[in-house]
DNA sequence: TGTATTTGACCTGA
DNA sequence: TCAGGTCAAATACA
C-alpha cells in the first residue's frame, strides 16, 4: 500500500506565481484526501484491533487536517491572496515581530541595552499561515530554532525558528510552533509560517529521494502517530529530549509542507530527516 | 572545532 | 505590568 500512497507524493507542482503553487497545493491536498480514504479502507483490514483503531484514528485525523487544509487555501484563492504570497491568511494569532533578523549580534556584552527594532504591530500585512498538523515532516527549509517561550494558558511552549538563511540572505521567514493541548492521543502542532522565505534555498533532496524512502516516510507517518511523532523526531536531541518530547520535535523544525509543494518525503522512519552539511544544515 | 540548541534576560506593545 | 517575541552567551554534540 505504501507504494500507491507514494504517488501523491510525487507530482511536483510547478513553481511559478504564488496561485499556481495554491492551485497545485489545493490539487495535491484534494489527491491527498482521497488517498486518506484510500489508507482507510487498507487499515481497516489490519487485524490487530488496538492498532487498527489508533491507525483509523489517524488516518482521520489526516483527513480532517487535509480538508481543513483545502478549505483555508480555497477561501483564500477566492478572497484574492496578496500577490506577493501564497499565504494562507488566517487571523494573526497575536503580535508578529517584523524584525527583519538583520542580525545584529555584534554586541559584546550580554545584556547589554540594545535598541532592537521589532514588534512591529502595524506589520499585519505580513504574510501569514497557520497550520495545524499532528505529523512533523521536512519542508525542506532550514530552520533554526532561536526561542521557547510557555504561553499563557497553553499546555506547552511555543518555540521559534527563524530561517538559517536569515542571516546569509536576509531571509525574514519565521515560524512558530505550539501543540496544542492533548485533547487527542496525537498530538498536534499548531504551526504559524511568518514571512515568504526569500532564500529559496531548498534542500536538493527530492532528486536522491527515493519513492521508497517516500513510502517508508508515509508509512511511519502511521506508525509515528501510535507512538508520540515527538519522540521520533530527534535524533539529534540529547538531554531534555526524553522529558519535553515539545522539543523534541521542534529542533527538526516543523515540518508540514502541504502549503508548499507537497511531495517531501525527507523524515526517515526514525524521524531523522536528511542530513545536511552545515550551512545547507537542517 | 564548528554548528545548532538551550535558556534566561531583555525589549516592546497592549 | 504583563505577555509574547527576540537576543545572545553558554552549552551540547557531531
Amino acid at each position: 500500500m505504501s507504494t500507491r500512497l507514494t504517488s501523491a507524493t510525487k507530482s511536483q507542482p510547478p513553481r511559478c506565481s504564488s496561485s499556481d503553487r495554491m492551485d497545485a497545493a489545493i490539487q495535491e491536498l484534494r489527491r491527498g484526501t482521497r488517498l486518506a480514504d484510500l489508507l482507510r479502507e487498507q487499515v481497516e483490514l489490519i487485524p490487530e484491533l488496538e492498532r487498527r483503531h489508533a491507525a483509523v484514528a489517524n488516518v482521520g485525523e489526516i483527513s480532517t487536517a487535509m480538508e481543513s487544509s483545502l478549505s483555508l487555501l480555497q477561501s483564500e484563492m477566492e478572497h484574492s491572496s496578496s500577490p506577493e504570497v501564497g499565504a494562507v491568511a488566517m487571523a494573526a494569532p497575536a503580535a508578529y515581530s517584523s524584525d527583519g533578523g538583520t542580525g545584529e549580534r555584534n554586541g559584546a556584552v550580554a545584556r547589554t541595552r540594545r535598541v532592537r527594532h521589532r514588534r512591529g504591530k502595524h506589520g499585519a500585512e505580513l504574510p501569514i499561515k497557520e497550520i495545524l498538523t499532528e505529523a512533523p515532516k521536512n519542508d525542506r527549509f532550514h530552520w533554526r530554532k532561536y526561542g521557547e517561550k510557555n504561553i499563557l494558558n497553553a499546555e506547552h511552549p511555543r518555540l521559534y525558528y527563524k530561517c538559517g538563511y536569515s542571516d546569509d540572505h536576509k531571509c525574514p521567514a519565521k515560524k512558530y510552533v505550539q501543540q496544542q493541548s492533548n485533547s487527542s492521543p496525537t498530538p498536534v502542532f499548531m504551526v504559524t509560517l511568518i514571512n515568504e522565505h526569500t532564500c529559496e534555498t531548498l534542500f536538493p533532496d527530492e532528486a536522491s529521494s527515493s519513492s521508497i524512502s517516500a513510502a517508508s516516510h508515509v508509512l511511519d507517518f502511521t506508525k509515528a502517530s501510535l507512538s508520540p511523532p515527538v519522540m521520533a523526531a530527534a535524533p539529534g536531541l540529547k538531554k531534555k529530549e526524553e522529558e519535553d518530547s515539545m522539543s523534541a520535535v521542534s529542533m527538526r523544525s516543523y515540518p508540514y509542507d502541504e502549503y508548499l509543494s507537497s511531495s517531501l518525503p525527507t523524515m526517515s522512519p526514525d524521524g531523522d530527516q536528511v542530513k545536511f552539511s552545515p550551512g545547507h544544515g537542517w
